[in-house]
DNA sequence: TTTAATTCATACAAAATACTCCTAAATCCG
DNA sequence: CGGATTTAGGAGTATTTTGTATGAATTAAA
């Protein structure tokens, strides 16, 4: 059982460095990350592509250019960026990966999975971006410290 | 983000249908399950025999062969099955899948997603098969309803 | 003892995911 | 304008997961 796919982890690590390391420009070099977090460049870029098709991430091209948040790490929720990362669906899908699943023909373990799925759920979204990035380090986002 | 993986979900199917079908004879017929639950006959023997060598099964070869529980489902909990289908390790896993990271050396997320891990972990060790299969019809553990 | 039923083991095929590479488009600077 | 820099997009490769096929081992029953 993976929890996050390995693209939502690379995702997730490089929007926490972001966040902690906000200061004036607002832009930040895809390359510089990628060597900083230590993960491939081009598949990175290609995830923060997705991020700045779901409107989480701006980019900007040419010399000095990257990508930047849209909104303030504040507002950006960590629902967000799980529903962005993984699919809209996660925090509804059923654990048994049944299809008809619901309050209608519910599966054995419904009930049961819903309240733990809402629980995280609930703690997912009331927790920002910038909650979770005030004490981030670059070296404790890299696989090798 | 996939919570469990295929294998995983058709493991748990398998294993509900069995704790809330537990007659006399006590061993299932992997065949008519697979059939019952419309899982490829051979993939269910595959993810059934992981179970039978981590000892959350028992198996008999031979007509009228199958699978049973060693243990009484009452005995075997939700993180049992969870651990034996997905790894030993989900429980305590990074979210980021850094390799290093701990209380020693935490990631940005650590100390927030060990709280939600735990409140998962035990309430899946404090539920049973036999609290999750009561309940269960065949019907619920189907595909196509 | 032969035959059939069934799980076990292994190899193979297909699909999904992870990762790489190349070119295009946008932007800046001279 | 022309060249350099940087993200965007698409195509291609590798690895993992999912699914299929085949035969061996074990047991029961005729």
């Amino acid at each position: 059982m993976r929890v996050i796919s390995k693209s939502g982890e690379y995702g997730l690590r490089a929007l926490l460095h972001m966040a902690s390391n906000q200061d004036n420009k607002g832009f930040f070099n895809i390359r510089e990350m990628s060597e900083g977090l230590d993960i491939s460049f081009h598949f990175l870029t290609k995830i923060l592509q997705v991020l700045t098709q779901k409107g989480i991430l701006q980019s900007y091209k040419g010399p000095n250019g990257g990508v930047g948040f849209l909104k303030k790490t504040e507002e950006i929720t960590l629902a967000d960026l799980v529903r962005a990362l993984e699919g809209d669906d996660f925090f509804d899908k059923c654990l048994l990966g049944l299809p008809g699943c619901g309050d209608r023909q519910p599966c054995p373990m419904h009930a049961y999975w819903m309240g733990i799925r809402n629980n995280l759920k609930s703690e997912f979204e009331t927790t920002s971006l910038a909650d979770l990035g005030e004490n981030t380090r670059l070296q404790h986002l890299r696989l090798i410290p």
